[in-house]
DNA sequence: GCGAAGTTTGCAGTCTGTGAAAGGTTTTCC
DNA sequence: GGAAAACCTTTCACAGACTGCAAACTTCGC
């Protein structure tokens, strides 16, 4: 799995990221059970909190919604806010293998781009999965940035994906996380990138594919956030004279 | 508030950042006692989370040591977790009118940097003033980091911490929230630098200031997050040869 | 088939968080 | 000074999130 042609440095665009590793063979009966089970949860979820707002919804109602006891909610799901936002462990553990094999010799930053940028489009995949019109979920996500639980709960997935990216990334560059700053910063400043990116994703109502928006926010970085980047002009809306 | 005069750039070390309007006169009865208790609430949290762990702390244990009602634990903070992390409401606004008036017609960049670095420096005299001895509180950081639940209320409370710098740098820069990514941006990378710094000075035993930590952490970044940046010898201890 | 292994469920109980009303303090204004 | 107003704390009652446990049920591997 080792490259040996020139690693590709500088803009890495939506380089198809070393897709994550595929689960080929073990689909048995329970297996897919679970996976209906967990995904009928998790859009009964959804579709109660977008129509009522978070507060709204006790857990007794996704359970019933979705035929089950409310016990066996909490058998796929610890909190009530992770039926929403949680990332499902599979998912995280392909991401995390994907930062520490993708481009090898490539900088840790170009590689977790790439990487950052197809979790993205994975991320709308999922969305799309899930059922329900475009405009549910892009109401949707504006609640998760209005509704001040939502914001909490995603919040505290964020950390855990910055904490699974962080790991990655010292892994991949052999340091010691403990003592050693980089890794934490990148993931840090990946992960903002990527809210940054589904916001601005979002507010543009889905013109874009999301991974556009995330190599976007990536490529400002690279560029030091320079005040008048191309994204200010995100719907050729072109905005001038913001002070310096 | 188009500068006219060349704004000064490069690094704006923690300049004093504008302190935050002092609040002078109105220290009634009242507001001294509510002020007491808001501080005793969080020290015995803050202690008995600490010595027992999260889980294992009530919030009427809480509300018992510092001889007040369970309710009115509750008049003082939202949840249990906001007792440990909450930045009062009274520094929270002082930070956010810090940013839009800090040296005007400075790139916001360098804005934000100094009043954030200013911002550290008021959360570590926080802790000092909430006594315990500084073996406490290390402790207490590293527990921050490590258990899950601390882990997932620590990032919600960064997250308000967030929403307030953004919405300072959109009125900072007269810039639409909504519309422009620049401010969301620079607010999630300014906040993921101050938590890098107050991880990498709770790492280092509280060697440096704080504020010292989030400056340097700030120069890495503007200097495209290197690789091999000063913050890898941070205890002097060279790390080398992490790949590319 | 059949036992092992894994899942769902009901139950009982703890804890967080909230509304409402009553009882105390502090403030304000004659 | 002293009362009325404003503000806080407390008590009570209650909804809802979550957990441990043991019984009932499915699926799996042979």
């Amino acid at each position: 799995m080792t490259v040996t042609s020139p690693a590709p440095v500088g803009t890495v665009p939506a380089q198809p990221p070393p897709a994550p590793p595929e689960v080929p063979p073990p689909v048995s009966l329970r297996e897919r059970k679970k996976r209906a089970t967990r995904r009928s949860l998790r859009r009964v979820a959804l579709e109660l909190v977008a129509e009522r707002g978070f507060p709204h919804v006790t857990v007794e109602d996704i359970a019933a919604t979705a035929d089950v006891s409310p016990r066996t909610f909490f058998n796929y799901f610890p909190t009530k806010e992770a039926a929403l936002f949680g990332m499902d462990p599979d998912r995280m553990a392909g991401l995390r293998a994907a930062i520490v094999d993708a481009v090898p010799g490539a900088p840790a930053f170009d590689a977790v781009r790439a990487v950052m940028t197809g979790a993205a489009r994975g991320m709308a995949e999922d969305l799309r999965d899930l059922g329900g019109n475009p405009a549910d979920w892009l109401r949707w996500m504006k609640a998760a940035r209005t509704d001040p639980h939502l914001r909490a709960a995603q919040a505290a997935q964020m950390a855990q994906l910055e904490r699974t990216v962080a790991e990655a990334l010292a892994q991949r560059l052999r340091a010691d996380a403990e003592r050693d700053p980089y890794p934490g910063m990148l993931a840090a400043v990946a992960v903002a990138m990527v809210r940054s990116g589904v916001i601005f994703w979002s507010n543009s109502g889905g013109a874009m594919a999301l991974e556009l928006y995330v190599d976007r926010a990536f490529g400002a970085l690279k560029d030091g956030l320079p005040e008048d980047s191309q994204l200010r002009h995100v719907d050729g809306n072109v905005t001038e004279g913001k002070g310096i």
